[in-house]
RNA sequence: UGGGUUAUGGUGUAACGGUAGCACUACAGAUUUUGAUUCUGUCUGUCUAGGUUCGAAUCCUGGUAACCCAACCA
């Protein structure tokens, strides 16, 4: 079987740019505003910009778009920095459209020379009336006639700070009437008294995105800037401002932005999450962000094997959850230590098993035989998953019953005898005799064929454990698209906390970039909540349950 | 309603005028000391109406639908 993968557009362009000599390289550039966390949607931006690079023998800047100082914090350019590596790439290097704003100035006043800008004392309301609307052509106003010295003697006084945020702008003269709302007189330069993260109080006036974000791929010499769709109608200015300024001719491409079943996606939707108190904070286990994804327990790697999957094109996309859900229990089933955890404990003792006695009895640690075995201590009391025992059982049941035999997990068969329960009706004790000669790994442990087998951890031995067992966020598929506020559809039980769950011994010793499997039960890990006496573990993603589709039916 | 973008199974993505394929999901079966994994199989698709062509998902014409654009946000 050929393993040849047809190409996605964007590389389709590149290797048509590559080939034709128009460019002898590629450079591309992920540019986030650092103004909050990146989300699963960025891993796509960042799988496209890096992997394109990578694929072609180029390079990634990494360009924090930071020309709005009052959105922006340090805070949030290291995480950016951290989720990326985390993901597993590494930029070419780090930069700051900031660390244009001489150029960028210098770029406005060249306009203005050029009779391409003009300095407008409107209101920001007059502006936008100015503009009209997609159906009706804006109006040139008194302003857009000012003479070049006026505009340049006017420009550089908004820079020396004579005047007050929103008094005047800068804006480009391009036309009025444009079909594309953006090319109508776009904004380029605002007044902006306040603090930047990086420059400090040196500036006032900021430049726009659109007279940003261009000049600082054509600084930096972008072949590909790619971004999403949303970006399609500035692409004419963008084009625009590389042509009057006559700089290195970078060119926009757009591919559509990822959505995903059962969460929202926008920032703005996140932040307020956050305030809110819906989660505990950007890294809430719930969340969407790569923080969140991280601390759950998902791997780089399944997340990246995600972002390969989905593809990249231009149509607008929801996708299925399930599909994410895939590539990591795809890895994990490979890497993560098979360990016995009783979420729900109910005890069960062996009759015919003697009183005081343990046995230290040999499991796997993974599929894999490299991955070696451990040791589990087996005694007369011992808990099982109260989910394990049916009284009644039901049809097609493989578990335990009265009168019904299962195997414990690398240990012995038993055959339940009966069970005891409270005045309430709650099942407190199972009792149980075991067969000796079924003891795993043993000769004629074969011999007694069950169908079911259940996992344990002795009574006596175990520690215990919080377990944080999270479900989907949202209850509706696509909760931004409902009517009315998207957290009507939060999930109520999107969070459920196991006080005292039982562990196997060997789990006191697990670290934080351990992955389990609590065998039956789903993929979990170390949460950094814990400590030396209080452990805390997170459910990553449950396992494919047959038996729970059996009942649904 | 002016401009722009996009339409392929339930979902995502290929096929670049020549057999509609792949993955996820769903379903059925086999294996299994995890009702997991693994393996085998099955169902389901070219938005619509015309046209060009020996041949159309692909080209042309007309509809329809969805998304984006009227921040001194990015």
């Amino acid at each position: 079987m050929s393993e040849e993968k047809t190409l996605n557009f964007l590389e389709e362009i590149v290797e048509a740019d590559l080939a034709s000599g128009k460019y002898a390289s590629l450079l591309t550039r992920f540019p986030p505003e650092p103004n909050g966390y990146l989300h699963i949607g960025h891993s796509k931006a960042i799988n496209v910009n890096f992997g394109l690079a990578l694929k072609y023998g180029g390079e990634t800047n990494l360009r924090f778009d930071d020309t709005n100082p009052v959105t922006e914090e340090t805070e949030y350019v290291e995480s950016i920095k951290e989720d990326i590596r985390w993901l597993g790439f590494t930029w070419a290097r780090e930069l700051y459209a900031s660390d244009y704003f001489d150029d960028l100035y210098g770029y406005a006043v060249k306009l203005i020379e050029k009779g391409l800008a003009y300095v407008d004392d409107s209101s920001s309301e007059e502006i936008a009336a100015g503009k009209g609307t997609p159906t009706e052509p804006g109006k040139e106003n008194k302003y857009r006639n000012r003479s070049i010295q006026e505009n340049l003697q006017l420009f550089s006084d908004m820079k020396a700070g004579k005047y007050k945020d929103g008094e005047k702008v800068l804006r480009a003269k391009i036309d009025m009437a444009s079909p594309n709302m953006l090319m109508r007189d776009p904004v380029i330069y605002r007044i902006k008294h306040a603090h930047h993260h990086r420059t400090g109080n040196k500036w006032c006036i900021y430049p726009m995105y659109d007279f940003a974000h261009g000049q600082s791929d054509s600084i930096e010499n972008i072949t590909h800037s790619i971004c999403t769709l949303e970006f399609i109608p500035h692409r004419p200015l963008y084009d625009w401002f590389i042509e009057k300024l006559d700089i290195f001719p970078s060119h926009q491409y757009e591919f559509a932005r990822l959505n995903m079943t059962y969460t929202v996606m926008s920032k703005r939707k996140l932040l307020q999450l956050v305030n809110e108190k819906h989660v505990n904070g950007w890294d809430d286990p719930r969340m969407p962000t790569i923080s969140g994804f991280r601390r759950k327990g998902y791997t780089p790697g399944s997340i990246r094997e995600f972002c390969e999957k989905i593809g990249v094109a231009k149509r607008e996309n929801l996708i299925d959850l399930g599909l994410l859900e895939f590539c990591l229990r795809e890895e994990l089933n490979k890497t993560a230590l098979r360990v016995m955890v009783v979420l729900d404990p109910v005890k069960l003792v062996i009759d015919n098993y003697e009183e005081g006695r343990t046995e230290e009895l040999t499991s796997e640690n993974g599929p894999d035989e490299s991955m070696g075995t451990r040791t589990l201590p087996f005694s007369k009391t011992l808990w099982i998953e109260r989910e394990d025992f049916m009284e009644v059982p039901a049809k097609k049941w493989f578990r335990l019953a009265p009168g019904a035999m299962v195997r414990l997990k690398s240990a012995y068969i038993i055959k339940c005898n009966s069970f005891i329960k409270d005045e309430q009706g709650y099942i407190t004790e199972i009792h149980a005799s075991y067969f000796p000669e079924s003891k795993s790994g043993h000769e004629g442990s074969g011999n007694i064929q069950v169908k079911g087998t259940i996992h344990w951890v002795s009574a006596e031995h175990a520690a215990t454990a919080e377990v944080r067992l999270y479900d989907r966020l949202f209850l509706s598929e696509n909760p931004a698209a409902e009517e009315g506020d998207f957290k009507d559809h939060i999930n109520p039980n999107s969070l459920q906390v196991i006080e005292k769950a039982y562990i196997e011994p060997s789990l006191k010793q697990a670290t934080l970039n351990e992955r389990f499997q609590f065998i039956r039960k789903g993929y979990f890990c170390l949460d950094p909540d814990s400590t030396e006496n209080h452990l805390v573990f997170n459910r990553t993603v449950t396992l494919k349950d047959a038996w729970a589709k059996e009942v649904k039916k």
